[in-house]
DNA sequence: TGACTCATGTCAGCATCCTGACATAGCGTC
DNA sequence: GACGCTATGTCAGGATGCTGACATGAGTCA
C-alpha cells in the first residue's frame, strides 16, 4: 500500500509464484508430451496411486479441476484401460476408481519424467532452501484457505476427517 | 504397496507449488469478482502500468497467455475505454498500448484488492521467510527455463543495481 | 541490393474447462 | 418414519484459451 497505482513486482511474491508455477507447468507438459500424457491425466493417475479407490470428486479436488471435468477424464482413462470403475456403486453413488496394471505402467513412466523435471527445478537450491520453500508454500496455501476470516461458510472446525 | 516409484506428495515441492498457485488464483478471483474484473484483465492492466506502450505480444508473455488471447482481451479493454491503441502502427507492426484514465482508476481498485490478498497470503511468514520464498521461487523459475542463457526476460527483476 | 530470419498482428477452427441445474443416496435431527 | 442437509454423479450449454496458418515489416548479412 505504498501507492495507489501499481503493485511493486520487485517485492511481490504473487507474481514470482505464478511465474514458477507457469514454468513448472510448461516443463511438465514438455516432459509428458512424448509419453502421450497431459498434466491432468498424470495428476489423476498419481493421486489414484496414492489413494486407491478414490471417488471422482476426490480426484477432482486433488487435481484442481471440477468433478465434471474429472469425470470426462476418467471416462477416457477407463476407455483406454488405465483405470477401472465398477458398473454399479457398492455403496451410495460413489464409484471407487482403481488403477489397472496398464495404468501403473503408464504412471511409472510419467512419474519418472516428472521427477526429472522437479530435480531440475530444485537443482540450484540447497536442502535448507528447499525446506524453506516447502514451509513457505504450505503457509501461503493455508493462509489463503477460505474460512477463518469470513463467516460466509464455516462448518469445518469440527470435522475430524 | 503398488507404489514403488511414485512421487511422494509429502516431500514434493511441485505439488505444494501448484497448491499455492491454485489457492492464490482462487483468492484473486474472489477478490476481483466484485469489481467485475478477471485475473487476466487485471494482469494486463498491471503490466501496462509498469511498462506503458507495451505491445500485445509483450503483454501476452507477461500474463502467461498467447498473443492471440491477449489481442482478444485488448479489443475488449479498448472497447470499454480502459486502454487505447493507435489506429496505425507508428513503426513496424507494433501497436503500443496505453492505459487511459479510466483504466488507471479500474487498476487502482483492482490493485488494492490484489494487494490485500497477498498480504493475507504472507500473514504467517516473517520477512526472512518471505525473502527465502522469493529467492527459491526465482531460482526454480530460472532453472526451468529452456535456455540457460536467459535471452528473453519478460518484466522480470531486471533492476540495474 | 537482395535474401534470409525473426517478431508481430490477425484470422479460423478446435480443445479444454467451467457454470448451472437436476436427481439420487447417505447422515443427522426431530 | 419424515424432514433437511450435504455430497456425489450426470447432462447441457457456454466461456475461455490454445494450435495452426498467413501476410507484413524490421533487422541482419552476404
Amino acid at each position: 500500500m505504498s501507492q495507489g497505482g501499481a503493485v511493486d513486482l520487485d517485492t511481490s511474491v504473487a507474481y514470482p509464484l505464478k511465474q514458477a508455477s507457469a514454468a513448472l507447468r510448461a516443463a511438465m507438459e514438455d516432459a509428458l508430451r512424448p509419453l502421450g500424457m497431459t498434466i491432468t491425466r498424470y495428476s489423476c493417475l498419481e493421486l489414484l496411486a496414492q489413494r486407491p479407490g478414490s471417488s471422482s470428486s476426490d480426484l477432482a479436488r486433488g487435481a484442481f479441476v471440477t468433478r465434471q471435468s474429472m469425470n470426462v477424464l476418467l471416462q477416457a482413462l477407463e476407455h483406454e484401460g488405465l483405470v477401472s470403475r465398477p458398473a454399479q456403486a457398492p455403496v451410495g453413488k460413489v464409484l471407487p476408481v482403481q488403477l489397472t496394471a496398464v495404468g501403473h505402467e503408464h504412471l511409472a513412466r510419467a512419474s519418472a519424467a516428472v521427477r526429472a523435471v522437479e530435480v531440475r527445478m530444485l537443482a540450484d537450491l540447497s536442502p535448507d532452501e528447499q525446506a524453506a520453500a516447502l514451509h513457505a508454500l504450505r503457509a501461503m496455501t493455508r493462509a489463503l484457505q477460505p474460512g477463518p476470516g469470513d463467516a460466509s461458510r464455516v462448518l469445518e472446525e469440527d470435522r475430524p476427517s
